[in-house]
DNA sequence: GGACGACTTGCAAGAAAATGCAAGATCACG
DNA sequence: CGTGATCTTGCATTTTCTTGCAAGTCGTCC
């Protein structure tokens, strides 16, 4: 196992269980104390973890409580599916918009490497993550940095969007109804969507089973502003048959 | 089988696996290990593969950037001391602009927790270690990422900085010298540089002092716009004495 | 057909990286 | 404020990496 690989795996435990134990990494990875500690601190370093007494926090688990991080432990497997399945619908070589979430993080892990894209983001962590690809073309949307969810939001995020005409947008959400179509707790975040979706010439929704049984405070999409979504096998069919029935194409991965 | 052939097996091998080890790859093709290595690295120049100490792992498989965090590795020292100096700078309950930079980002890890603080960055690396401070308001530039420095440029970042007035802005440098000035290799780094300036009511630079000796292509500031330079007790006295004459207090941490 | 040049490959020596070990510093908790 | 756990740092060892150079391969041009 090389040593990238062992911080690859230490970040993913990192952000499944919301903390690591050096002690136990050190165990578990046959490996020692100082060895585990060196990655903890490459891993600080590249500002994905932070590093405390006996272990590591990654940092989207800091300050405000489980917010974007509990979301991250569960649906790991059927994240991933989603996102493997979602790279079928990148442009050959054009500009898309990554929304901020945990779904659409493993997308943008998952980008190919030999495929020029422009890509719009407006997590920092994504920004970081996508910058030094060789092929890709990185836009940071700007705006004030939302603690909770890492994302920036507000009228300097807004503005360019209106600028923009980007061929696709790969959209996460927190709820996905019928009747109240795509919706998210906070309406600053909602703007956001909102501008993304009408900048783009097309609409994914990337969004595990779970997704469908919740409403939150404010909508950003109906279902009819929607091209695809893609969800998981642990989708009642009956719910895709109605979901189809209002616009989007349902892919289960 | 010709180079080319080579390589493309070992990509797809590396896509299928996740991983390739350099020694195995070279007994299956039968060619030593510099040349799987040579492979290796055009693969890495093409940008779909990440070299890794004994093999290498296909960049979509990354989460994080492992080459970010060792990047930071000269007078560290130096730096340290310089950042907390630098903190006595800080407004009591105001706006500080903090730039792109090894020291700068410093700085930004030693900002208090007990002081409110509107934080405007314009690098992604920045903004998301920051955004999880509960006594901080991060905004983040937006703009064109670009993948050396992780700072955005262009005119996204420019614009809004029109509109901002800060109280301090904490600023890094390539270059400092009586007579050119403050310098940096990147015309559009520049720009944004200039602008931060700009939007702030007073200018702090931070440079150790292996800056003193050289001049870049594009000059962002005049020394006469600087209010102050924090560096470290390596600068010579001399040159202190010529930049205080030129404008600025000179700190020596 | 043969000679030239560009490119690839292998070899060897020195450089660099990863890791473990050990000693001393620091931290958390009672 | 002491004690045990955790952390940092310097060093040694092993493995891996880089680089210069010589030999080999392939295509091209005369």
């Amino acid at each position: 196992m090389y040593a990238e690989e062992r911080q690859q795996e230490i970040l993913r435990r990192a952000r499944a269980a919301g903390r690591v134990d050096v002690v136990k990494l050190a165990e578990e990875f046959a490996v020692t104390t100082e060895t585990i500690r060196r990655d903890l601190t490459v891993l600080e370093r590249a500002g994905v973890l932070r590093r405390v007494h006996g272990g590591a926090i990654p940092v989207e688990r800091l300050g405000f409580e489980p917010a974007l991080a509990t979301r991250d432990e569960v649906m790991t497997d059927e994240k991933e599916r989603i996102a493997k399945a979602a790279l079928a619908e990148l442009p050959e070589d054009g500009s898309i918009i990554i929304d901020a979430g945990s779904t659409t993080r493993r997308l943008a892990r998952a980008l190919p490497g030999d495929r020029e894209l422009t890509v719009i983001v407006n997590a920092p962590p994504l920004a970081t993550m996508l910058a030094t690809r060789a092929n890709l073309n990185v836009i940071m949307l700007g705006g004030r940095v939302r603690g909770r969810t890492l994302a920036t939001v507000d009228d300097w995020a807004l503005r360019p969007l209106e600028d923009l005409n980007v061929d696709v947008a790969f959209m996460g959400t927190n709820g996905c109804s019928v009747d109240k179509g795509l919706t998210t707790p906070d309406p600053a975040e909602s703007a956001i969507k909102r501008a993304m979706i009408g900048a783009a010439e097309r609409t994914v929704v990337l969004a595990d089973h779970t997704k469908f049984s919740g409403v939150y405070l404010a909508r950003f999409a109906a279902l009819t502003e929607i091209d695809m979504i893609i969800t998981d096998d642990g989708l009642d069919p009956a719910i895709a048959a109605d979901i189809t029935a209002a616009g989007p194409e349902v892919v289960r991965a």
